[in-house]
DNA sequence: GATTGTGAATAGATTCACAGCT
DNA sequence: AGCTGTGAATCTATTCACAATC
């Protein structure tokens, strides 16, 4: 039935009703409505079934959502129900973080392989994969299958070890730097820049805070 | 005169055009149009101007932008003339490589206290910072004038120590938790959850390779 | 009686297209 | 001639309100 395209915002949302219905579920919950998941997740009811009905008739009227069935049919859209497997370029210390964060707690990711150009690096383990060369990116995307590259390498050289990532054929990248990505059509990306979560916070820190101070000019 | 409130959208594309100038910095280059920069970094050029335009008159018609000029008042703007203090509370991996990650590069991030509750972290450092216990985190709030939290703490025990910070004074905090945080009105909070990147790729991934099978049911 | 699923209404964001400067 | 700044037009997203269902 998705004939249509689904937005980013919609689907960011179906990832965060997943992690809502997975709190329900270690809660013991087992059926919910719209507006109580609403309520205690401080969402939009309305919105929660908007969102739901792009994909089926997932609730039972009068009554509510599953929560155990729900959460199947959602991991099962999201293509979270299948494996995926993960490499990731660049071992400084958040490439490091991100490569474990995802080894461990996640079912449906997998880390297949690591990469780092610094000598140093090369040959260490890290949650028991080695480190390699960046030059064997490709045998192991092809041998592995891999799917997803997690990009953690300073901002100077990105550009360059994506375009080796869509060389060895990797399908989509995550990318950390904080740099605009010239992009393959063929592969997507999506760069997440922790800075500018930050700059956010700051500016409503000003905004908020000042409101008195924010009439005269706020430059220099 | 930002009389009218400013949408998140537009926030977050400030501090990519700031991305973007800062490169463009680096390289020399000091007069810029719209369309050149559209150009570049793969931007909407009516987008940049309509976004400037909220703040005031940066361009100079029939010219351009002056590069050097525009990234200063985009600094003032967003709040990054002055220096932020952060405190980080969690030092497991993400925590201890997003300590490190906004105590270096950034002049506009000073991380001022770092906290844990595992007593075999207490008293180690890092980046030259004595790690301390929770307890400790409202004098050094108080002490410091620290105004963000980054929340890297388990997600059972988020919302806890959430309320910590709050009560703590802290001004507004960035949550890696992957869970939603019942929030204070004071304390604006920035979840940030790296998981739903993941997914969001997976999604495309499915859909993108699979516009043949996308038309059986992808449930179960 | 309660709650879903959904068309219609509203609000918000982006793009267009051009008047107004330089 | 070229580019900004901006109202108007379009497109997208969210919320409302209610008929359909259990």
């Amino acid at each position: 039935m998705p004939a249509t395209a689904v937005s980013c915002l919609t689907l960011n949302r179906l990832s965060l009703y997943l992690r809502c219905l997975r709190q329900l579920q270690r809660r013991g919950v087992h059926r919910i409505s719209s507006q109580e998941m609403a309520r205690r997740f401080d969402l939009s009811a309305s919105q929660i079934r908007k969102d739901l009905a792009q994909f089926g008739e997932f609730g039972i009227r009068g009554v509510g959502y599953d929560v155990d069935q729900l959460l199947a049919r959602l991991r099962g859209l999201l293509g979270l129900d299948r494996p995926h497997n993960l490499v990731v370029v660049g071992l400084g210390h958040l490439g490091s973080a991100v490569a474990r964060h995802f080894a461990s707690n996640h079912r449906a990711f997998r880390v297949v392989g690591l990469f780092d150009n610094d000598p140093a690096k090369i040959g260490q383990e890290l949650e028991g994969l080695a480190i390699r060369a960046i030059g064997e990116v490709a045998a192991v995307v092809a041998e592995t299958a891999a799917e997803i590259g997690v990009l953690a390498v300073p901002a100077d050289v990105a550009q360059e070890v994506y375009d080796r990532l869509v060389e060895a054929g990797i399908e989509s990248v995550l990318n950390f730097a904080p740099v605009q990505l010239r992009q393959s059509p063929r592969v997507r990306c999506r760069t997440v820049d922790l800075r500018i979560y930050l700059e956010e916070l700051v500016y409503f820190l000003e905004s908020d805070g000042a409101t008195s101070r924010a009439l005269g000019k706020p430059g220099r």
